[in-house]
DNA sequence: CTGAAAGCGCTAACAC
DNA sequence: GTGTTAGCGCTTTCAG
């Protein structure tokens, strides 16, 4: 067997092709990155030698002189479960990964398991592994935020923050979509269609997409019957749950707007199940626009879109804009928030 | 603002913590990674020192040096569209992410969009960005097999590659359930139930998994008829199709084998269709136990469960354990496989 | 426009 | 046991 195939270390260095082309290290390595200043002959002598060695930079060897890594974290709170199998985590990331791909730029996924991982991130972090990172909508008590702060990590957050509000970190910036005005015009819509009694079923309240919705339905509904509003948890299982409260405490309700489709379609079935009509006895609104869930409840849900995959490359573009140039060090100006636009779509339930 | 905070590159170095512990960069060094023959005392200075810098190794630094880096890339071709809402992927990445988490590695995810994404991928395992990698079942004409062997890269696969029939990489490892086997089970469970023609819904017979499932289905079935096998492609919509299929073709049948649960739920539905009862009429068995498709399913699926979390933490650990002691360069001493045991899992449907 | 030389921060022989 | 000394492969002044 050809050991020398599985060898590594053997790789041709800088000063195997500069030997090659009959040049300089620097040479060479002006050449390969980008080749500017150097004399057309030169470069392409010198671009030979690197494609008949087979030459590929050390990327170690780099980073430790650029104090570049070229190198972005995604770090995803798994117990969330949701994480990859919603299509809305998935989505997201494929946005990143595309722009960060686009940028030339790695992504290294951090999986966070329970609380005692945050000690191995901030290690990671501080280790100079990436230049960056992007984070998800995080509760209130996530220590994240306050690791970046202190390891002096420029990072992103998907969603706006808990603690934005309170002291937190000045130098942080997210993107979130338009919750509240999103909100806002999924209990219009049901007003405009007649409805007079509108619920709304609310996701857990310690994070903030789940607030700003419930506020943008306050914004409207001025004043309404807080017997009206019933807390879910963003699953199918709690928004039927949070339905049958609703109908117990309410049986007059002629609309719900929830604060997902999940959990939406939870309330769908309790609807169903109590033979009332949707949208005949109660018009139901949902929010995210999820693939296959808005589109195949029955009947298909009426729903506030986000661009999910927008909100991704958005995030790894902001990231990637604030790192700047290569080795210039940069200072955000101010705490920088990106609203992205969410777009009412209009099915048969509402 | 604090500039400080966001300026990189002024973290403490081992010659600072050397400094400060009166002792020399040899001696942090060795205290750093594990302290093993260094007197207590010492230790200890080191250790204080240590923490009052707030030290982090520099992980280029240690990399150029060890040739390790402490992470492992995560292959994906994402063009499978499924990848991440499949619970099939987000469970073996969870899998593989504890492991390596568990081992200290750390997780770059590489998704590949398209075939031009090769190159970007080849460049970077070619790089040295990390140890080993580990992919996803691929097609018989995929080029990572070739990639990896070329730069000589430590791979695993997960699922069987098609090419280890051909040439391909000798030195490739992969962990695969026991389709055949689980298959062959499958049906003989249909046959124990009394059923005399089971057809079988096959999937993309591109990836070994679907050929082997459809060998474990002939190994008990010599010779039935061709006409009992139909062709899907692991989507519910292509089980539906294939469904259909098979009752224009053969109406009498009264059991079917799905490749995938996905396949199994869309046979379901047009069983249904037809108003013919399951299992009374046809019984049917999927693959996978797949969380919340096979138990969801009406009825629920009886099915042939692999252990996914599982091989994605065998996947990693395997790749882990070929890379060896750091340093150690081994040469694996032939292609390694791993097959994990499936179960029949007896719900209604069968 | 090109080359020589000085490190980046760390580990690993090799002396003491 | 501990310190001294070489680099790992690259970029980047600084001369020429």
């Amino acid at each position: 067997m050809p050991e020398q195939l599985r060898v590594p270390g053997n790789r041709p260095t800088l000063e195997a092709v500069a030997a090659l082309a009959g040049v300089s290290r620097a040479t060479v390595s002006r050449v390969v990155n980008g080749g500017d200043g150097v004399r057309a002959h030169l470069v392409d002598k010198v671009r030979d030698a690197v494609r008949e060695l087979g030459y590929v930079p050390n990327h170690a060897a780099r980073t430790l002189v650029t104090r570049r890594t070229g190198a972005v974290a995604v770090i995803i709170p798994e117990p969330e479960v949701r994480i990859f199998s919603d299509p809305f985590f998935s989505r997201q990331i494929r946005g990143i990964s595309r722009e960060l791909t686009a940028q030339d730029t790695q992504l290294v996924l951090l999986l966070v398991e329970d609380r005692g991982d945050y000690d191995r991130i901030e290690r990671y972090l501080a280790g100079g592994h990436v230049d960056g990172a992007l984070a998800f909508s995080l509760h209130t008590d996530d220590p994240l935020p306050e690791i970046a702060r202190r390891v002096g990590m420029p990072t992103v957050y998907g969603g706006r923050p808990g603690w934005t509000t309170g002291p937190g970190d000045p130098c942080a910036a997210y993107v979130d979509a338009d919750n509240r005005g999103g909100a806002r015009e999924a209990v219009r819509h049901l007003l405009a269609r007649g409805r007079r009694r509108v619920a709304h079923i609310a996701g857990p309240l310690d994070q903030t997409s789940a607030v700003d919705r419930l506020d943008g339905y306050r914004d409207v509904l001025v004043g309404s019957d807080p017997a009206l509003v019933a807390a879910g948890d963003f699953t199918t299982a709690g928004g039927a749950r949070a339905m049958r409260e609703l109908l117990e405490r309410r049986p007059g309700l002629d609309a719900v707007f929830a604060a997902n489709d999940l959990m939406a379609t939870g309330a769908l079935t309790v609807l169903r199940e109590r033979g009332l009509d949707v949208p005949g006895d109660v018009a139901v609104v949902g929010f995210d626009d999820t693939e296959r869930v808005a589109e195949a409840a029955d009947p298909p849900l009426t729903t506030v879109r986000q661009d999910v995959e927008g909100m991704g490359r958005l995030m790894a573009r902001l990231l990637l804009g604030t790192l700047g140039t290569p080795g210039a060090v940069e200072v955000p100006p101010a705490p920088r928030a990106v609203i992205t636009p969410t777009v009412l779509v209009r099915r048969a339930s509402a």
